[in-house]
DNA sequence: GCTTGACCTTCCCATCATGGTAGGGACGAT
DNA sequence: ATCGTCCCTACCATGATGGGAAGGTCAAGC
């Protein structure tokens, strides 16, 4: 099977495949005699893994490791458990982050009568010159 | 004042205090004799602008359009409310993708042993072969 | 056989916000 | 005069992806 193939059963560009294969994530596939690149069931599998990782979150690092344990019989679940709950927190403190601002920017949004006129809470508290809004995490009430 | 000053004062560093510059995100800053850049009050109060709008994730992008209306007394709060409602929504959406990727991953983990042994749910789910679980945003039960 | 269109190849560039580094000049204190 | 700290510009890197150019390949139809 052909890149393009390959690509439209995974879900995966034909870019993002070759770019794989040349960070080593991927090892490079069989050549056809003009140099194309062929795949086979197997190779459609792991696409398939690093595609639903990538739906995950996980960093292309991330998943290089997590491949490397799904190849590996001899495994330890404990490893992968390790790396899902590490990104388990790490997308826990990213949602915490987006979640302040948002937040933040509602309630000041809210705060804003949204008309023709300049007043506007929002560019007020953007513009504010001193320090007492600390940082935009801390909201005001 | 010159700009490490205006780096330590406003928590904005140097270098993104000239790419900022660089992109006309600011307007070139007045220059000493031998070309070191100076910074008055009114410049520290638009890298604290910039500071707090990046601190409530806008893009640059969307800086320079709030930066500008700010600098508006012509300006209608609707604009400004407009592109807060704006980046609420896309907060909102970045929040629920992240959640559910967390969730997934959250209830993969739980039921992994965690142990020496090679058996992982967490694997078992990224290597599916075919296509039942959909993309990765839809939990199994 | 020849053309055409769809596919494939490699290589380079762009994104977005930020950090790093290198090579060189300026300034202030000793 | 020298030393350390600052500043200047200019380039490169990140991470994951898309876009495009310039050229080779393949299969179908004439």
């Amino acid at each position: 099977m052909n890149i393009g193939q390959a690509a439209s059963e995974t879900g995966v560009s034909a870019k993002m495949i070759r770019y794989y294969e040349s960070i080593t994530l991927l090892k490079p596939s069989a050549r056809s005699d003009a140099g194309y690149r062929i795949y086979t069931p197997k190779d459609l599998h792991a696409l398939h893994f690093i595609k639903r990782g990538r739906g995950l979150g996980f960093s292309l690092e991330q998943i290089r490791e997590l491949l490397s344990l799904w190849q590996n019989d001899q495994r330890a679940s404990a490893d992968v458990k390790g790396i899902a709950l590490a990104h388990v927190a790490e997308l826990n403190k990213r949602i915490t982050e987006l979640t302040e601002m948002r937040d933040t920017l509602a309630h000041l949004a809210q705060s804003c009568h949204g008309d023709d006129k300049p007043d506007c809470p929002i560019l007020q508290s953007l513009g504010l010159a001193g320090e007492e809004q600390g940082d935009t995490k801390a909201c005001c009430h």
